[in-house]
RNA sequence: GGAGAGGUGGCUGAGUGGUUGAAAGCGGCUCCCUGCUAAGGAGUUACAGGAGGUAACUUCUGUCGAGGGUUCGAAUCCCUCCCUCUCCGCCA
């Protein structure tokens, strides 16, 4: 969420940051929701002080011996009454006008970092560096038709029991899914990261303290009789495991690694990677997370990033880093590198992993604080990162291990953790 | 899902309408005493937000699970919800 103390005083940097994203809003209304509410906020804090010293006054009188129907009394009482109505309608305003300034300002994206790459869609992005000696040639085949011939997955039984854009993995794919997780999860408690396992499915309040709500309904799946939702990413459960809290700086950063399944409904997107492990309704992740000091959010996101890549180097897959350009910034973010993978059979890099620091955005709208030099409350930062999606993993390990005779070679790393060196022809 | 009990400051726990933001104890902090430690003594100590001040601080508001209501005044009375515990039912 956007800061409105930011809104009140300045309104420019605000609107520059949103053009920088490609959007044009006139923050006017939004702005005077803002000041209204102050001053709606300060007349009612008098009200009230005054209201306060009517009570006490009552309550030595009736001490001193004043009977409760004497005229001194009943006066106070009338006054009471009268603050009483006009606090009543300045809160009826207060929240008529939250209610409007929380409809717009919620849907507000988080502003780039200051010296953002400037640009306004994917084609702009700019490439960080890669890794790896990524292999091509026509011969190599794409995953979903190494599949087929590994019997690995069966989408058409999967639409018997949901619907398209699941899939059910068997035998050999499934227990590879399951090394996967294990070995990922494992690689990154090693380097300190705080394993948890959140429940897959949240409410509204940790929807909208991590940013997929209200604007995004459309993309998550609900439920009918309860104020759940299936997580999308773990990103969200993590985010509010600490909703609401105020963290001594003194452990900071708290670093969490956790697997989820993923659901999204990927509406509008309905002619896009139709086949293949690519963009399904539900997927497994291991997501990294961080609750940073504020002035360590720089090099957390670098770190966080680092660590995605760690477990591309020890899956032996090549993968470049992309910055992306301002305008293709997800809706959280201050600023993000996706990791994208090389695909040989589909001949291209596809996205892997996306690690961002959100800033104080998720931390406003979930609460979440710490404590500055000057023992004052701040926001601290939030980041993630996907360490890594698995399925995307599973399709670039059979795409890049692709042997002439049908099988797959696996990455020494998943030996330990699948059992065998390679996928065989059954 | 049904029945009962409960949710108070960092912790334990008292408080059933009136200067109660809240007794007491523990813990924390400061000082004193003491060769060190232990013990002892004195004092101090909830949190959040706003306004003012460079600051120490001053001041206002809110907060006793959450949200409503009654009242001049609510931790205390009423309603709704959430959570925890015990028992029963169901279930992996």
């Amino acid at each position: 969420m956007i800061d409105q103390r930011l809104l009140r005083n300045n309104p420019a940097l605000i609107e520059e940051g949103l053009k920088s994203r490609g959007m044009k809003i006139d923050l006017g209304p939004l702005q005077k929701y803002c000041k209204e509410l102050k001053e709606l906020e300060e007349k009612r804090n008098l009200l009230q002080a005054q209201g306060n010293s009517i009570g006490k006054e009552v309550g030595q009188k009736i001490k001193q011996g004043f009977s409760q129907k004497s005229e001194e009394i009943s006066n106070l009482r009338i006054k009471g009454n009268q603050i009483k109505k006009q606090v009543g309608l300045i809160e009826e305003e207060e929240k008529s006008i939250t209610k409007k300034l929380n409809e717009q300002i919620l849907c507000l994206p988080n502003l780039p970092e200051e010296d953002s790459l400037q640009g306004e869609s994917e084609k702009d992005n700019k490439e960080i560096r890669r890794w790896g000696n990524p292999i091509s040639g026509d011969h190599l085949k794409e995953h979903w038709e190494i599949a087929n011939q590994l019997k690995l997955w069966d989408s058409e039984r999967s639409s018997l029991i949901a619907k398209s854009r699941f899939v059910t993995l068997f035998n050999q794919a499934a227990k590879l899914e399951r090394s996967l997780i294990n070995f990922m999860l494992d690689l990154h408690v090693k380097k300190g990261y705080l394993e948890v396992l959140p429940p897959a499915l949240v409410n509204t309040a940790s929807l909208t303290g991590s940013g997929q709500l209200p604007k995004f309904a459309e993309e998550s799946f609900k439920c009918a009789d309860d104020d759940l939702w299936l997580t999308p990413t773990a990103e969200v459960p993590l985010t509010s495991l600490h909703r609401g809290e105020i963290i001594p700086s003194e452990l900071l950063p708290l670093k969490y690694v956790a697997y989820s399944p993923c659901f999204r409904r990927e509406a509008g997107s309905y002619g896009r990677d139709t086949r293949g492990l690519i963009r399904l309704h539900q997927f497994n992740k291991v997501e990294l997370y961080f609750f940073s000091n504020p002035d360590k959010s720089k090099e957390a996101l670098e770190q966080i990033t680092l660590d995605a890549e760690s477990v591309l180097q020890e899956l032996e897959l090549p993968y470049r880093v992309i910055q992306l350009c301002s305008g293709d910034l997800g809706f959280s973010a201050k600023k993000t590198y996706d990791l994208e993978v090389w695909l040989p059979g589909a001949n291209a890099y596809r996205e892997i992993s996306s690690c961002s620091n959100c800033g104080d955005f998720q931390a406003r709208r979930s609460q979440i604080r710490t404590k500055d030099n000057n023992k004052k409350n701040i926001l601290l930062h939030t980041l993630n990162g996907s360490g890594l999606a698995i399925g995307r993993t599973m399709a670039a390990i059979l795409e890049n291990g692709q042997q002439s005779d049908g099988s797959i070679n696996l990455p020494k790393a998943l030996i330990p953790y699948f059992g065998s060196s390679k996928l065989k022809p059954e």
